[in-house]
DNA sequence: GAGGCAATCTTGTCGATGTCTAGATGGGGC
DNA sequence: GCCCCATCTAGACATCGACAAGATTGCCTC
């Protein structure tokens, strides 16, 4: 309903992004549908293809914005404690992003745009651990490996409504940094 | 091919679960059909749905029995990085499982054998949190929630091949010894 | 401002899938 | 020996992803 009154929708992949991203979010990658997507832009079934390629080149779209977006929001980071506290703030703003992205079964893995956009947040993870005070950035493949995972983990679990109970009424972000100290000590990534 | 010399398969609802973890592990759940399945155990197209009622029915049996999988896994734990060894091995030995037990899209909810079977996995880590020493059990429920972000988190990086350039040739078990020591200092569980 | 090109979208179609229904088969308990 | 019910078959229907061929239109060029 957002423009039929022209052929031609005016900005149908921004649109089918949108929808492709609620429907996501609400009820799984699983339910996604590229007719349904299509519906509710007002098009024809076939035009998404036409920006897309078919659905794993939607859902490989989707992860490449969303590595780009987790790029962008660790960008900023003071310590490695607070890019955990990022991704995690990420992973809640954009959950659909995020389990796309973790999904390889689900997307072109050889793409070169989602190539290039994984190494770019790869590389930002990196410079996280490697602007670590000496005592910790002893073994930094170690070091890089162990965030990555406390932050990935309290993210998934968060997402799969895993920490409902053990969250309490806290903000996920306040619950992963208890967490984060009871892992890397109060002062640990300052 | 397995017995269609007799009008009863025998058992089919245990080849339909080995044919859909097989088919998960190599191709991932988006890649499971029902009709496929019933081809390969060489029954007709609506056999499976006997057994499992539907696709969902399908996965939720699988999360079922991986739920129960991880309880007896964890069981022999010696303290809490052997449990979190023990969750790292879990996922390497059955990853179609670990998959489809933490995509919760994929199943039903509210299904009762799902839920047992999830409440004996958690309380088995919650005993596994509660048997630590008294300067570590000052906050369970955040050493807990620490305790699972670490070994989940590795474990999925692990299975989505975001770990393979870290990993560096060797086991997956030993990586995560490394890791879960920088996080909870050596003799952080013992 | 007229013509043409290329991107965008439509329409029609095909094979495959999940699910439902009705019916066939046969093993095991009475 | 007979009957009941779990198990499996066969058929049908709506929906989906993908493909092909054609229609529409914005835009660039002259």
């Amino acid at each position: 309903m957002t423009s039929r009154d022209t052929y031609h929708h005016g900005d149908l992949r921004r649109a089918v992004l949108a929808a492709a991203l609620d429907v996501i979010r609400t009820e799984g990658p699983a339910a996604l549908s590229l007719r349904d997507l299509a519906r509710r832009a007002g098009v024809s079934h076939a035009a998404p293809a036409h920006h897309f390629r078919d659905r794993t080149g939607l859902l490989t779209a989707i992860a490449t914005e969303g590595h780009d977006l987790l790029t962008a929001a660790l960008s900023d980071a003071t310590d490695l404690r607070d890019a955990g506290v990022r991704y995690v703030r990420f992973a809640v703003a954009h959950p659909a992003h995020f389990q796309v992205m973790f999904q390889p079964d689900l997307l072109r893995a050889d793409d070169p745009e989602l190539e290039a956009a994984k190494a770019r947040s790869y590389e930002r993870l990196r410079a996280e651990v490697a602007g670590l005070p000496g005592d910790r950035a002893a073994d930094p493949e170690v070091t890089g490996t162990a965030a990555w995972s406390v932050a990935h983990g309290f993210a998934t679990l968060l997402l799969t409504h895993n920490l409902d109970r053990s969250l309490g009424g806290r903000a996920p972000e306040d619950a992963f940094r208890a967490v984060a100290d009871a892992v890397f000590g109060n002062g640990g990534g300052e």
